[in-house]
DNA sequence: ATTAAGTGTTACTTGAGGTAACGGTTACTT
DNA sequence: AAGTAACCGTTACCTCAAGTAACACTTAAT
């Protein structure tokens, strides 16, 4: 008889790769819905009956319950991207842009307050650094910016050796403003992305004057200076496999 | 027979106060000493180990773990403090106040990157938001930075209403871009705390400029706009009772 | 018909956090 | 001197949530 051989192509195998990755985000979504209705230390009994299933149904799909966190941060990562990239490449003065990135930022942890102090706090302490959500984001973002700002600044001829500590201090100033203002909203959305917009751009404004240069907050940069790669997607190593 | 009445202060009951303190102390000595061993996950029986002691000890001292963690939490802030106090409170060129303030961070980090990493990403999900150490600290100089810009934006009479969120953000800055630097060592911490103190102060510039001030950043300020109150310490309201 | 995938269940194991119950030591109180 | 309030410390246990074993059923490609 001819038996299939091992590494051969069975139609059988092939035909549930759709099916799964659905799976995975049915399991997503219930896991999110779970958390919002038992807090941020839900049992992973609690989030199966909220998928109605067993939990070891779970774990056919997720290997421990750090991946099935990890994925809910993938979720997260998904939304701020869709939101952060267009906000990032879009044309227009800089003023405008700078604001326009920051208050694209806070509107999405304004959406999902739930979700997003879920992933930023619950970070696991057995998974390499390198394995944390928030982390890989920020440091994605952040990699962008400083592609950005080096060109920037590369454009202007100047030293573009800060472009990469600058680029995470706008990360981490955006984030920490972003928590600080979700816990306690004492401001609007809008006062806030002005404010921090102004800081931003006063740094980098200041940084163009200590080299002599100005530049009108309200004009358009000439150029594709500041345009981004086509793609800001994360680049997930652990995808593949 | 006179019984020792409920609430009076029996000798045997006081002479121990300092004992306890030194006790607890020397286990939070011993879990610096566990984590940097054995990582991150360490577990009471090997604190316990590393303490010489037994299990049940520890829980003599401390209510459960995360109150153990929440107390090497508080080293790492004394130790912040401390550093961080002085630095604040120094006269001199706001330019290098600047520098210095964040250069006294960057220390900390530098010289205790295990526990500072500990105690950053160890943060518990069962506790309330506010008994993060973290939180705390970040709040704490957030409060005393948004004090002080107030000051400053006040005797410019200067609008000060984006005096909390300029905090936050700085906090925010100066935390990220050290964690990055700590990560990934690729530049002395004297040009890192350069750069940061430059973003600070081009954005302080920037704002003053906006209102048409502007204010040598290499000559120290007239007054005492700066000052600080003496007390820089945590105000820990969990300690009472 | 066979078989590779998936569906699902109940009942178990495991491991780390935390506790009970015991006995000894010190030095203040009466 | 006896009593006792605090500590010292141990071994052996409990508990609870994560994760697994073993079982039975469904579907569609071979």
């Amino acid at each position: 008889m001819a038996r299939t051989v091992k590494g051969g192509s069975d139609a059988r195998r092939e035909r549930w790769k759709g099916h799964r990755e659905a799976r995975r985000a049915e399991f997503v979504d219930a896991t999110i819905r779970a958390v919002a209705k038992h807090g941020p230390d839900v049992g992973m009994d609690e989030i199966a009956a909220e998928a109605g299933v067993s939990k070891p149904v779970l774990y056919r799909h997720f290997a421990d319950k750090s991946d099935l966190y990890l994925a809910v941060g993938r979720r997260g990562t998904d939304m701020l991207m869709d939101r952060l990239g267009p906000a990032i490449e879009k044309d227009g003065p800089i003023r405008d842009r700078i604001r326009g990135i920051v208050d694209a930022y806070l509107c999405v942890i304004e959406e999902n307050p739930n979700l997003y102090r879920f992933v930023v706090r619950g970070s696991f302490t057995d998974r390499p650094v390198e394995q944390d959500v928030v982390h890989e984001d920020k440091a994605l973002i952040a990699a962008n910016l400083a592609r950005i700002l080096g060109d920037y600044l590369r454009a202007f001829d100047m030293d573009s050796g800060g472009a990469e500590p600058w680029a995470h201090a706008l990360v981490g100033m955006v984030q920490n403003a972003g928590d600080w203002w979700l816990d306690r909203q004492s401001m609007s959305r809008q006062s806030l992305s002005e404010y921090l917009a102004t800081i931003i751009w006063h740094a980098i404004d200041g940084l163009l004057r200590s080299a002599n240069i100005t530049v009108d907050p309200d004009v358009p940069l000439p150029g594709s200076v500041f345009k981004t790669e086509p793609t800001l997607r994360l680049i997930n190593s652990s995808e593949e496999a």
